[in-house]
RNA sequence: GGGCCGGUAGUCUAGCUCGGUUAGGACAUCUGCUUGACGUGCAGAAGGUCGCUGGUUCAAAUCCGGCCCGGCCCA
């Protein structure tokens, strides 16, 4: 056994640990193991964006933590780890950074640019990864850029296909003008904006007319009906009849439709191609014609009349302007009002109708909810997220994207009779933008001219697979015995996107859930109480947090911050707590290791004095705790019971009562420091193995200089974690009267200011009944030595003095 | 407008599933103290209408109803 060095040098301790764990592969997962249990982790792959944040290590520790616990019980753990490369906010960096637009430049050259920026930005997080001593195995990562995995991609929607799953076809879809890309319902956020109300006048052909109310009056070329509600009395003789739109050059007819809210503006509304969700459904329901007025760019298009070539803002003044003139404006008034907008750019999205590639989820909405009832949720109510999202979609999913740098959508079109060719399953990796298809002529016509699609996938298309492809989908023969998967974490913030895409498409490939358990963490809060955020001033990023107190204390805080799924605010106390009690720690081993240099461990029974068998029963009701804890992914609760249990249990109490036994064997004997060493050596063995998980540099070092000669395993992180051992119920209770009394002395200690090595000449006890005196003659020693005592008596019967508070019957005369 | 979550000392947080201990802890505050590992420590102290309200119960922070406030998600 090695003595600890006096100073416990954080960092370079963690970064040596690192590099040995990698070198001795001990996370590494098995793949040829049949003894086993496999224990398969969902590692979301992040996306490459350089930056790794305190939210980040928030929910990277609640994982690596399971990846370890596993591990400790047994389990072959998978822990893989990719890399969501494919995204919009890589290609407008790239266009950026080279100056160009990626359409003027070929789709393989521009890809070429995004994926140096890509890694360049992975090898930055990966860094961030490693210092966080996330467990991962690196031998498993993957790049979903990398043709072997969009691959998988393609394979996926070659299936998919097959199945009759996805569909080409024209209808309504969010747009990001920006970004000119078709975007998911999942991918509009929602803001509330401060908008104007404009009650325009619409002529009825009687000379009359009706007020319209709308925040979008630039939408007034795409105006196809004006609707009211059908119970609405006042405008019950106008239904049926012809007016006028102005600014356009159409009349329409007035249509009655329940969606129509009475109370809003005049109960008089405007349905226009497209506003919103209930222009679409409205358009649809009363099969209304289609006038589309604004273009992928978000301008105004030539079916707006002298509007076009404005966009959507320029129209909205210049239509005002107009309707102004006309004497059209009855009035204009603030509105708060909810935009949709593009979750990447913040831009307003427009729903626009065009031809697009979908998957069909909403049919599989049924079977989305019932296996999500299935699985564990951590914690339970999250599962509702995800149900009710599912239910609340109004849309299949538009998987094409009028992008560049994302996987290729394998097919083409026969330019002669417009036949759709799909790749052949041995045909991907394949980019149709670069490459023709590999047939000789078109199954159809005969023709040899093909097109390419030149839309690209999703990115969630690419990283919804992960399950599968992880656990070796479609090249390893077994994959299965790996899927689902055992976890899947996530943020609460992306239950819509990420669980939901994972459910949905695996349910669709495999008809099997993805998962068994989900994990949810919280947002990270900044220290002013509001979510983390760059554009708000109170983000932290990783590194100042480990530059300053390590690994293991970020982690701690990780873990302790509050409850699994709650929002955690991020405070630099609770963080400087964590390293405290690291250094705590620390001391406290490093007396071990003093006072055990003359130990030998030996199978020889050791007769446990009292105060023995109370710390190695509470030591159990620790180790039974923090499992049950860890169990249901409670790392607070974990992590709290080992914290107090040495702080409080082990170092406060139990060292200062048993220095006595270690220091003056001349006079307390051989056997009683024995059975101090020995419970001193199980105590600090049993927390370095319930702490490896949450803070493993630690565990690891102290292992290494202690313990690694006796229990001989390469790493305490392969170290089987402890079961249950014999607990000494009738001593655990008998020394709750033992920790009272010195309690009490203290106390009065420090009450009277006297420091607590005073002296006490002669210190009476009076237990007030046999059992107690009985009890209390046991631990004497321990009493007398702890609060330096000359002479002790114990009597049974009942007396004067101070009383021992929780036990009335029990009081101690101290003269000092 | 709907759904979900939260409201516990100055601040943050645990406990609520399954009602019963003096509501646990951290930070901050105050008072002391070299206990031969640790002042990065130790021993103490003070600080609470458990959001409000009604109900169930012998008993409610905990269960049920209503309301108020905050956050998130969705219309």
């Amino acid at each position: 056994m090695k003595e600890l060095p006096k100073e416990f040098k954080v960092l370079e301790i963690e970064e040596k640990w690192q590099k040995r764990w990698e070198e001795m592969g001990i996370h590494r997962f098995n793949w040829k193991d049949r003894k086993r249990p496999a224990y398969v982790i969902d590692t979301p792959p992040p996306y490459p964006s350089g930056d790794f944040h305190v939210g980040n290590v928030l929910n990277w520790t609640y994982f690596d933590i399971i990846a370890r616990y596993k591990r400790m019980r047994g389990y072959n753990v998978l822990f893989p780890q990719g890399w969501d490369c494919h995204g919009l906010p890589t290609e407008v960096e790239t266009e950026k950074e080279h100056n160009i637009k990626k359409r003027e430049v070929p789709p393989d050259h521009f890809v070429k640019l995004c994926e140096q920026l890509t890694s360049k930005y992975i090898d930055i997080m990966k860094d961030s990864i490693k210092r966080l001593a996330i467990s991962v195995d690196w031998t498993t990562e993957y790049k979903t850029m990398d043709p072997d995995f969009w691959r998988r991609t393609q394979l996926s929607f070659i299936l998919l296909y097959k199945k009759d799953l996805i569909y080409q076809g024209t209808y309504p879809i969010n747009w990001c003008p920006r970004c000119e890309t078709a975007i998911a319902d999942a991918e509009v956020q929602h803001q509330t904006k401060q908008g104007t109300l404009h009650y325009i006048k619409f002529p009825l052909e009687d000379g009359e007319h009706l007020t319209v109310a709308t925040t979008r009056p630039e939408l007034l070329p795409a105006c196809v009906t004006v609707a009211v509600n059908p119970r609405d009395p006042r405008y019950k003789q106008q239904v049926g009849k012809t007016i006028t739109v102005p600014a356009a050059d159409r009349t329409v007819t007035i249509i009655t439709d329940d969606l129509v809210d009475q109370k809003f503006g005049t109960g008089v509304v405007m349905i226009c191609t497209y506003g919103d969700k209930a222009d679409v459904k409205c358009v649809q329901k009363h099969k209304l014609p289609v006038v589309m007025v604004i273009n992928q760019k978000g301008e105004m298009n030539k079916n707006a009349g002298k509007y076009a070539g404005l966009t959507t803002q320029q129209a909205k003044k210049t239509v005002t302007e107009d309707l102004e003139k006309s004497g059209s404006i009855e009035k204009t008034e603030p509105i708060q009002q909810e935009v949709g907008v593009c979750w990447r750019c913040d831009t307003p999205i427009e729903i626009l109708e065009q031809k697009q590639w979908f998957m069909k989820t909403r049919v599989l909405t049924p079977l989305v909810e019932k296996n999500t009832l299935e699985i564990t949720w951590y914690p339970d109510y999250m599962k509702k997220r995800l149900i009710d999202w599912a239910k609340s979609l109004d849309w299949d999913w538009v998987i094409s994207r009028q992008r560049i740098f994302a996987t290729p959508i394998p097919i083409w079109y026969c330019k002669k009779c417009e036949h759709v060719i799909l790749a052949k399953s041995d045909w991907i990796p394949i980019d149709p933008r670069t490459e023709p298809p590999k047939t000789d002529k078109c199954p159809e016509c005969g023709s040899t001219n093909f097109k390419p699609e030149t839309d690209v996938l999703d990115t969630w298309f690419d990283s919804s697979i992960s399950c599968a492809v992880h656990a070796g989908w479609p090249d390893k023969k077994d994959w299965q015995t790996r899927f689902p998967a055992d976890l899947h974490p996530s943020g609460y913030d992306i239950i819509r996107t990420w669980a939901y895409y994972l459910m949905v498409r695996h349910l669709a490939l495999f008809n099997e859930k993805p998962y068994r358990s989900c994990l949810i963490n919280g947002m990270v809060l900044g220290t002013d109480g509001r979510m983390m955020h760059k554009s708000l001033g109170n983000y932290v990023p990783a590194p100042d947090v480990l530059d300053k107190y390590g690994a293991d204390a970020a982690r701690q805080w990780a873990a302790t911050g509050g409850a699994t799924g709650s929002d955690i605010p991020f405070r630099w106390p609770d963080v400087e707590y964590a390293w405290r009690f690291l250094i705590k720690l620390w001391n406290a081993t490093r007396f071990a290791g003093l006072n055990l240099q003359d130990y030998a461990v030996t199978k020889k029974e050791v007769q446990l004095e009292l105060l023995d068998k109370w710390l190695l029963s509470k030591l159990e009701r620790v180790t039974q705790k923090a499992t049950e804890a860890l169990e249901t992914c409670q790392f607070n609760i974990a992590m709290e019971e080992v914290r107090d249990f040495t702080w409080h249990q082990l170092c406060d109490c139990y060292i200062e009562a048993i220095k006595h036994r270690l220091y003056r064997r001349e006079i307390y004997g051989e056997e009683k420091r024995r059975a101090a060493q020995y419970t001193l050596y199980t105590a600090v063995y049993r927390i370095l193995q319930l702490l490896a998980p949450i803070s493993p540099h630690i565990a690891e070092e102290i292992y290494q200089l202690m313990y690694v000669e006796d229990k001989k395993h390469e790493s305490i992180h392969i170290s089987s974690w402890p079961t249950p051992q014999k607990t000494y119920e009738e001593a655990e209770k008998n020394c709750e009267l033992l920790v009272s009394v010195i309690g009490e002395i203290r106390r009065e200690k420090s009450e009277k200011r006297l420091p607590l090595n005073t002296p006490i000449k002669k210190l009476t006890v009076y237990a007030g009944n046999r059992k107690s005196a009985h009890i209390l003659e046991q631990v004497v020693e321990d009493i007398a030595g702890t609060c330096k005592t000359e002479e002790l008596i114990i009597l049974p019967e009942k007396g004067e003095g101070r009383e021992v508070q929780g036990h009335s019957n029990i009081h101690y005369k101290a003269d000092y």
